[in-house]
DNA sequence: ATAGTCAGTTTATAAACTAAACTTACTTAA
DNA sequence: TTAAGTAAGTTTAGTTTATAAACTGACTAT
């Protein structure tokens, strides 16, 4: 199976990462979320090569992620920045760096990263049941397969 | 910049994508997640073909992200379950989930595929901030840029 | 004029991926 | 006791993708 084919998968995890799911796209979404918006710095920041920095950006631009907002005229230049849509990957983005902090590194204390502005705490992220209000634990979900 | 220089950056989300940033190690562990954990199920399952499979499960146990634990000897035959540091991934799974429902696919009432066990609802999942447990906006986070 | 910036494009080369057949080590049914 | 079947790979050949580095075009600043 090409990976191409996989935005007709019957779950919303496959889809998601048919568009997410190669080697660049999420550290370029990441570093949009840092603040890194245009081709130059995304391309110094990353070490990706320019061809693909132009290919994953106009994925993410017709995929809705990400929006072209030209900076300049003559020539015309564009910040990438996040649509409400791209805005909607923050929990994603929390939780991974949250476990790449926690599993990968086994240490949570590392340089502060983020900051939880309306209660001025360094976040720890978890993730919570809309219904209850509960932490989610791994163990009290059951998943229905379907694709 | 090759992919296997970014397990070196100065950045937990890098670190972690260098390790399930690929375009199937996210899939497979997917499947372990709904309890899909040996080889021909995930061959089968993914369509992945089977040089990459063998590839990234060994990556994956070599990361400490699934175990094998053997069925059977003669010959010995494993299970590719996930580890503490694997189950620790089950944030990022759901909020990867809800993202592809609410954001991509725009309807959050697909078939259930969660249910939370401890309250009985369908899980809306959302991050919440450990401090104060309020659900983190993107716009209350303030990232602090380091690599 | 000359150099510099920004966002690409082109090209040759290198790496990664796919599909399909093959291998090993068994087990089960005829 | 041969013949299929199962499970987890390995091998091979061919295709696709990615990389690095140079090049292009449209400007700006000195």
């Amino acid at each position: 199976m090409r990976w191409s084919e996989l935005d007709q998968a019957d779950c919303p995890i496959a889809r998601a990462l048919s568009i997410l799911g190669d080697r660049w796209t999420f550290m370029i979404l990441r570093d949009c979320f840092f603040g890194v918006h245009r081709f130059e710095a995304l391309q110094a920041n990353l070490g990706i090569s320019r061809t693909i920095l132009r290919d994953r950006l106009a994925h993410l631009v017709q995929a809705g992620i990400l929006v072209q907002r030209p900076y300049q005229d003559r020539p015309v230049r564009y910040d990438y920045v996040l649509s409400a849509k791209g805005k909607a990957l923050n929990g994603v983005m929390l939780m991974l760096g949250e476990w790449g902090r926690t599993a990968v590194d086994g240490q949570p204390e590392t340089p502060i990263r983020h900051r939880h502005q309306t209660c001025g705490h360094v976040l720890r992220p978890y993730v919570a049941c809309a219904a209850c209000g509960e932490e989610v634990m791994a163990k009290d979900v059951r998943a229905v397969r379907a694709g």
